[in-house]
RNA sequence: GGGCUGGUAGCUCAGCUGGUUAGAGCGCGCGCUUGAUAAGCGUGAGGUCGCAGGUUCAAAUCCUGCCCGGCCCA
């Protein structure tokens, strides 16, 4: 009997893009296509002449699979060059690789370990080949992994730090600082690792726990600061026996008190003498009694600080062939947390050490050798051993606390666990030690005041990065850039023999990096020094270094290889992006880089992000069990999962991830995808001419054009701020409460139901092809391959991806903030109407907000005014709606938050129409269309279908 | 141990220079719809704003200490 009307309704058809989204075999099958169509190339075509934006990329170290870490930064990077690439810059990526250094060195030793093979026996070539193959191995895998996550860019020429042209830019950045005399050589303690005989950069340095000797040593006063101090002994401790043959000072805090105390008795310490006088730190003395095994004692002096000065003491083991006085000196460094309130300073075994002997002249003796041996020259302990190649403890400690106890210095000996600095790579602990290594000074050319300008002149994302950076760049000693490891670029430098300094002449830099342009860092080795001496000088005058560069001296250096070694790049970068450890890593040395060199930064802007933790916010780890790889989120999610998680998190602080986390990235992405298909599905066979000028417009319409000029704002802001979690949560929202809750629930009838050549219609239509538009180029620097997707589903545009598009122009003319406050006080009329139904359903009269027939009694003016010439129940979704400025009856459904609006539900009048749905009184009027209401009658008529 | 940084509902985030019952979305519960359906709509319940003090008429917002996390450094 009754008609089926099903096929006379205009259904969303949108099969090109299902809501099962299969991203993991999708994604993959676009990257394809984004290949084939050389996408890259095609978008630099496009921008061609366009401002420059460059974000240079920092390195990653090419070992390994990507971890999260990585996929953050990528991912952020590229978030952040689409989006400038799309407000209309041209924003070039190059990405890049870390190549040279240790990590990879030791790698391919561990694989000669593993052969038997013995690396001194192998030509440093050869070796340098090795990890050469290794390095690019990791390049083209994580190529590979970083494409997969999204990332566009310049993956066909990348640039490594061993490329024969980095490498001979690296020489010649390098010879700048030498030419300009900032590079020289000089002793001063480095962690130096004896397991790998070389010196440590601090971020190849770990601190783990380690247990260590703890001695209390006293050096005897021999010339006294004031009367108290005459025959007294000064107590020291110190966790490092071995330092104190190399002890030349005794530091004590300037702002603190000191007592000497005179030792009445020792329970069980036969070291300790009744009746002498020993010197310590007042607020110590009872901690200093209790670990000496003082059991009692008497305070015979208070002194302060100032009356400590010019006292002069005998080193412990004088009359031996350590006879040199040891002053006692104020040093800022000490500290009242533990220890006696006294230092004891070896100028050799710490930078704290080294700058007070520096102040005050004294030696800086250099006792041990590479391998932590004593050398022939140290008195009473030559030969013996601090650490063993494993790490193990050598015999110096034993023999050094032995001879103490001898000679009647020690007074109390024992154990302490504490943090130790450890090598990253051999987990074996360290030693600071005096050896010969270049630096590049903070101070000669007045490199740290440069530095420090140029970061004034720097923007910083989040601003306190730049607080960050400058307290390093300002406390930071000079540069040490020499390593004695083979992987690298050679140190480029000639020493003359008779004089120790190194030969200063850009024609010989000149030509080493010229030899490296064609053949690599290996011509150092593999050449006549003549090659690069040239005529001018005798290579029997002068020593070839055997060092390598520290790695940041490279990575710190790509700047000049890259950015202006590329016409199509840009020196200064607009913007480094790097995590926030990179503060003290990249940087840190490419500014020092460049404001030696170039005297300003080479970038104009720094962005930091966070850390990647797991779910309660603690470090990911193995032995934690807590790690997420990006590769299984990608096989089991999808990138763009990965991506929204990226921009949903601030990054300016650490960012949590784990299964929830991005179970929730995936609803959030089922819900933007949904919009983009229901988009899709009403404007399957929209024409252009159906088009209908915004002043034509209901202004339901004319509101969305509102929002969308608001959404336009906040998108461009947010690229320009970097602010993604903003764009984020507001595309979000716009998506899901405005137009799926709002506008497309209330227009849905309209779509489905209206004449197509009705003015309604085709204004939705019309606003819903500019939401198409905008929403496509919105997300598509967010979710690069879904919005691809969307933009390929609706037959693509005029360009034939969306990535080569820039966000569309939004007429200023689509503000109305009038509209605005209008629409918001419909909104909220039309929640009271809403909130009633509820109860209505909960009482089982209606199912449907179209059986209902609401009557909205409205006092507030303001309110009443908004809604006069607004359909109240199209708007509500109702069949309709009365409105009454009547008082409202007792027991209307009010709002608390809505005062001034009461409403009371009845059912609608009339019958179904099987259409529409919508219950009137004019169905079943028209016998050309049976069961329908007008509107649809004249609609089905319209459209000639034969019904029946 | 030091510097910097953070701790607001189950989750991701808003809450500006202190001022009514701390917000949003998601998730969850309940209901509707079954013509956006591996969808959509409505509605409800969730928070001692890390803890403890203090300043103030008034603090999530300012101060101090502590606890827990992170980065960097020693």
């Amino acid at each position: 009997m009754s008609v089926d009307y099903k096929s006379t309704v205009f259904l969303p058809r949108a099969d090109s893009f299902p809501m099962r989204a299969r991203l993991p075999q999708r994604e993959p099958e676009t990257l394809r296509a984004w290949e084939d169509m050389d996408l890259f190339a095609k978008v630099r075509e496009v921008s061609e002449g366009r401002e420059k934006y460059i974000l240079h990329d920092g390195p990653p170290y090419a070992n390994g699979h990507l971890h999260m870490g990585h996929a953050l930064n990528k991912i952020l990077k590229d978030v952040i060059n689409r989006g400038m690439q799309m407000l209309g810059y041209d924003a070039h990526y190059v990405p890049g690789w870390d190549c040279h250094g240790l990590p990879i060195e030791w790698k391919v030793e561990e694989g000669y370990r593993a052969q038997g093979r013995d690396k001194d026996k192998v030509p440093v070539t050869e070796f340098r080949r090795e990890c050469r193959e290794f390095a690019d191995k990791w390049i083209g895998i994580q190529i590979e992994e970083f494409k997969r996550l999204g990332v566009l860019g310049n993956w066909e020429k990348p640039y490594t730090t061993m490329s024969y042209d980095a490498e001979a830019q690296i020489v010649r950045e390098l010879g700048k600082f030498l030419v300009g005399g900032g590079l020289y050589r000089g002793a001063r303690p480095v962690l130096w690792s004896v397991a790998e005989k070389t010196a440590l950069a601090d971020a190849e340095v770990e601190y783990h726990d380690h247990t260590s000797h703890t001695i209390w040593v006293r050096f005897p006063v021999v010339q006294a600061g004031a009367p108290a101090l005459d025959g007294a002994r000064i107590l020291i401790w110190t966790t490092t026996p071995w330092t104190i043959p190399g002890n030349r000072a005794v530091a004590f805090s300037p702002n603190s008190t000191y007592v000497v105390i005179q030792v009445k008795a020792a329970g069980e310490n036969d070291l300790v003498v009744p009746g002498e006088r020993l010197a310590v730190a007042k607020d110590l003395l009872e901690q200093v009694a209790h670990d000496a095994k003082l059991t009692d004692y008497e305070v015979v002096a208070e002194l302060s600080a100032a009356e400590l000065e010019g006292t002069v003491c005998a080193h412990p083991l004088r009359g031996q062939g350590y006879e040199f006085d040891v002053p006692v000196l104020p040093g800022d460094f000490v500290t009242m947390e533990q220890g006696t309130g006294f230092v004891h300073v070896g100028p050799g075994h710490g930078t704290d050490d080294w700058l007070l002997a520096r102040k005050h002249g004294l030696e800086i003796p250099e006792n041990v050798d590479d391998d932590s041996v004593f050398r022939d020259n140290v008195p009473l302990f030559a030969g013996t051993r601090i650490y063993k190649p494993d790490g193990k403890e050598g015999d110096a400690n034993a023999r050094i606390i032995e001879v103490l106890k001898g000679a009647g210095a020690l007074m109390q000996q024992g154990r302490q666990r504490h943090s130790y600095p450890h090598s990253w790579r051999s987990k074996a602990p360290l030693i600071h030690r005096v050896t010969p290594q270049w630096f590049i000074s903070m101070d000669t050319n007045g490199l740290r005041d440069k530095a420090l300008a140029a970061i004034d002149e720097t923007d910083f994302y989040p601003p306190a990065g730049k607080a960050r950076l400058r307290s390093m760049i300002e406390t930071r000693p000079d540069w040490c850039v020499s390593r004695q490891r083979w992987w690298g670029v050679p140190l480029p430098l000639f020493v003359d023999r008779k004089t120790g300094e190194p030969l200063r002449d850009p024609a010989v830099i000149e030509r080493i990096a010229q030899a490296f342009e064609q053949e690599g860092g290996d011509a150092w080795f593999d050449s006549d020094p003549k090659r690069f001496l040239g005529d001018d000088y005798d290579p029997a005058d002068y020593e070839q270094v055997r060092d390598i560069v520290e790695v940041w001296f490279d990575s710190g250096s790509t700047h000049a290889f890259v950015l202006e070694a590329r016409p199509e790049l840009k020196w200064p970068a607009s913007l480094y992006l790097e995590g926030s450890d990179q503060h003290r890593g990249w940087f840190h040395t490419s500014l020092l880089e460049s404001a030696g060199t170039r005297g300003r930064a080479p970038f104009d802007g720094v962005l930091t992000h966070g850390f990647v933790l797991d779910a309660k916010g603690h470090k990911m780890s193995k032995s934690l069990g807590n790690v997420i790889a990006p590769q299984d989120v990608m096989s089991e999610k999808g990138a763009d999962i990965l991506r929204l998680w990226v921009v949903a998190s601030d990054y300016s602080e650490d960012l949590r991830i784990g299964e929830e986390i991005l179970r929730y990235q995936v609803d959030a992405y089922r819900r933007l995808r949904n919009t983009l298909r229901y988009l899709i599905g009403n404007l399957a066979d929209f024409a252009g001419e159906e088009r209908l000028p915004e002043s034509e417009m209901p202004e339901l319409e004319r509101w969305v054009l509102h929002r969308m000029a608001e959404l336009d704002s906040v998108v461009r802001e947010g690229c320009r701020r970097y602010d993604y979690m903003t764009i984020y949560r507001e595309l979000y929202h716009f998506c899901a409460v405005d137009l799926s809750a709002f506008y497309f629930d209330v227009r849905k009838d309209s779509l489905y139901c209206d004449r197509p050549d009705s003015t309604r219609r085709r204004a939705c239509r019309t606003v819903l092809d500019k939401l198409f538009d905008c929403l496509t180029a919105w997300l598509a620097p967010i979710t690069c391959f879904t919005a691809e997707e969307a933009w390929w589903a609706r037959g693509g545009g005029p360009e034939e991806s969306v990535h080569l598009r820039t966000f569309p122009e939004v007429p200023a003319g689509w503000r109305d903030a009038g509209l605005q406050a209008k629409w918001d006080k419909v909104r909220r009329v039309r929640r009271v109407v809403t909130g009633a139904l509820e109860l209505e359903r909960a009482e089982k009269r209606i199912g449907s907000s179209l059986q209902a027939h609401p009557t909205v009694h409205i006092a507030d003016s303001e309110l009443a005014e908004a809604v006069a010439d607004v359909d109240l129940a199209e708007i509500c979704i109702t069949s309709a709606v009365t409105v009454s400025g009547e008082p409202a009856p007792a027991g209307a459904f009010t709002l608390d938050d809505v005062p001034g609006v009461a409403v009371v539900p009845e059912l609608a009048e009339g019958s179904k129409c099987q259409r529409c749905w919508q219950v009137l009184p004019d169905v079943g009027r028209d016998a050309a269309a049976p069961d329908t209401c007008g509107r649809c009658a004249d609609a089905v008529k319209h459209l000639g279908v034969a019904v029946g």
